[in-house]
DNA sequence: TAATATTTTGTTATGTTGTAACATAACAAA
DNA sequence: TTTGTTATGTTACAACATAACAAAATATTA
């Protein structure tokens, strides 16, 4: 059994645990973005779906698939980049810290990392200091990776 | 001299010196962002320049014009939101420091807010030892405003 | 000043991304 | 089964962005 096949067999359990399904399509879209090394675009899992499984699925479908994959957090949104990651921590089984990322503008290679508690603690102090409130502490930042230099 | 009228003048005679030139457009684009009190899309820019000055300006226009805004400093876009908004320091004719952005989610206001030398440092160092690079330290936060609280 | 080059803006057409609205299929529960 | 619920398909657009070329305005310099 091949990785992408362990991590799928975790969020099916996970699914299963949250009264969730992961259905067929679901897991089309989910093992698109796990075999993507890089961040996609919403055309571009239609596109490698299409490539690597022969399935068309829609537009509307996808959309509606990586919304219930992010609420059931196997895949995180990239508001900067707009465009999708599998979540890295699938198989982990155990919670995690808000997730921080790191986004190659070049080619969209994405990085999952944590952030010190106190500086997102000093963060959300500033932010609260102008009034405003976080709605989500998740950072993104625009970066470029060793490759790409 | 209102207040808008000022700060055009500021960024006119900023754009002199670098050896560019604000046209009429341009100036209706930037006058659009600095009287909104919120980000504004490409097409929330076309939309008031029709509304409040009567000139119809082309999709593309607006689009190079608010390029050329950005590459001279005078707006910033957003890319969490996909909107720009005029830099809030035109008159102060002097460098700053890179601009955090906390966009309220509800209504688009945002509020520019510097943050403490120190934190940055220690989130690029957090992004150097994931073997990334910063290409702009420039955070955009999702907020929530107090007003839409 | 007239001729030429450069920059800016207009125009048209098209590509890309995202969603609304409604229809149908698949599944679960009574 | 029938009924309700969830998931997917289909169509038709709205919203966002840019390519390619034309025209106008401005700067340059001979």
């Amino acid at each position: 059994m091949n990785n992408v096949d362990t991590i799928i067999e975790h969020a099916e359990s996970y699914c299963q645990n949250n009264g969730t399904r992961l259905t067929a399509k679901r897991k089309l879209v989910l093992s698109a973005l796990i075999q993507s090394e890089k961040a996609l675009s919403a055309y571009d899992v239609i596109d490698l779906c299409k490539q690597e499984f022969n399935e068309n699925i829609p537009a509307m479908s996808v959309y509606r698939i990586l919304e219930f994959l992010e609420t059931e957090k196997l895949v995180h949104k990239l508001k900067l980049a707009n465009k999708f990651v599998a979540c890295s921590h699938i198989t982990c089984g155990h919670e995690h810290d808000v997730p921080q990322f790191l986004i190659c503008g070049k080619c969209d290679d994405v990085k999952e990392i944590s952030i010190k508690k106190s500086i997102l603690t000093e963060l959300e102090q500033n932010v609260e200091n102008a009034g405003f409130q976080l709605v989500s502490p998740q950072l993104e930042m625009d970066c470029i990776c060793t490759n790409c230099v």
